[in-house]
DNA sequence: GATAATTACCCACCGCTACCCACAATGTTA
DNA sequence: TAACATTGTGGGTAGCGGTGGGTAATTATC
């Protein structure tokens, strides 16, 4: 636990019958007091579940209020974010409980592969993931490179 | 709670022979005792219901008494909204009541979708709902991106 | 003013979830 | 190597939250 609030590498957890899944000690132990053991969780543009810790979706939200409710395209957007937002507070032993729609709309079934994203962390079915990253990732190496270009790495 | 007057999360509730509509704990919770238990339900600007905790509602009609009412759309537009607006309270077990006119108006039937929207809350029928997703969500991925991007998701 | 109807308040059931305890597997230290 | 700590996983249970319904109070209608 070097740097505060943010998360590196990948986990390959299970879910149980309550649905519930782990958060992996490495993040839990990265969280600053002031998220109070809380994540938000909701869609992500992916297939796939992200997490925020509260400080994070603190900011996601700012971002949210400011945009106008005049626009229909602005509030669609709210709508796709929020309505799948839950607030979860991990147990003793570490873990969060998902919310069935969340659960449907990432396909989770037993298990989960559990990806660090910096600023927040991500939750995949295993084999969408691999599948995903065999097809899409290999297609544009020119992109990376101009991210990568960006980024300075 | 956590985040003060700030609704997030998908929940399907019933409406009972009554009329009687459960306003979700998690809601409930996240309200600060100056609302009083008070909600003010209108029309939306899409087909459901949109429920204002007092507070947010007293920025609603600051913003309606600062539009001239020399403009007819002006005035149009601020019957549209106060016109069908309507103070609620809710009883000990957390629910509220729906008018006739609102609950013909977003067409709510036996089952309601309840979205928090950060500041606000909204009531649907969920078919209709899930119709409006479908196709809007197609319409415009790029604009969502956009969007995505400027809230750093 | 009597009766009917609508609303407000209260009580009761029941399923789910938040909380707790237990245990196995792995890693760490003396 | 043994003792201990940490971490992932499973399961039991009490309390809360959603739902239905009953009764008193208030309003409406004639």
């Amino acid at each position: 636990m070097v740097i505060e609030n943010t998360f590196t590498g990948e986990y390959l957890y299970s879910i149980d019958a309550k649905d519930r899944v782990n958060i992996p000690s490495k993040f839990r132990n990265a969280l600053t007091p002031k998220n109070k053991n809380i994540f938000y969780i909701t869609r992500g543009m992916d297939q796939c579940i992200v997490a925020y810790p509260l400080e994070e979706w603190k900011k996601v939200q700012d971002g949210l209020r400011n945009l106008s409710s005049a626009s229909k395209v602005y509030r669609s957007f709210i709508r796709s974010i929020t309505r799948y937002a839950a607030q979860v507070k991990f147990d003793k032993q570490g873990r969060i409980q998902l919310t069935q729609v969340l659960k449907n709309y990432a396909q989770l079934e037993k298990e989960v592969t559990i990806i660090g994203m910096v600023n927040k962390i991500e939750l995949w079915n295993p084999d969408i993931l691999n599948e995903l990253e065999k097809t899409s990732l290999r297609i544009d190496p020119e992109e990376y490179k101009d991210l990568a270009d960006k980024i300075i790495l």
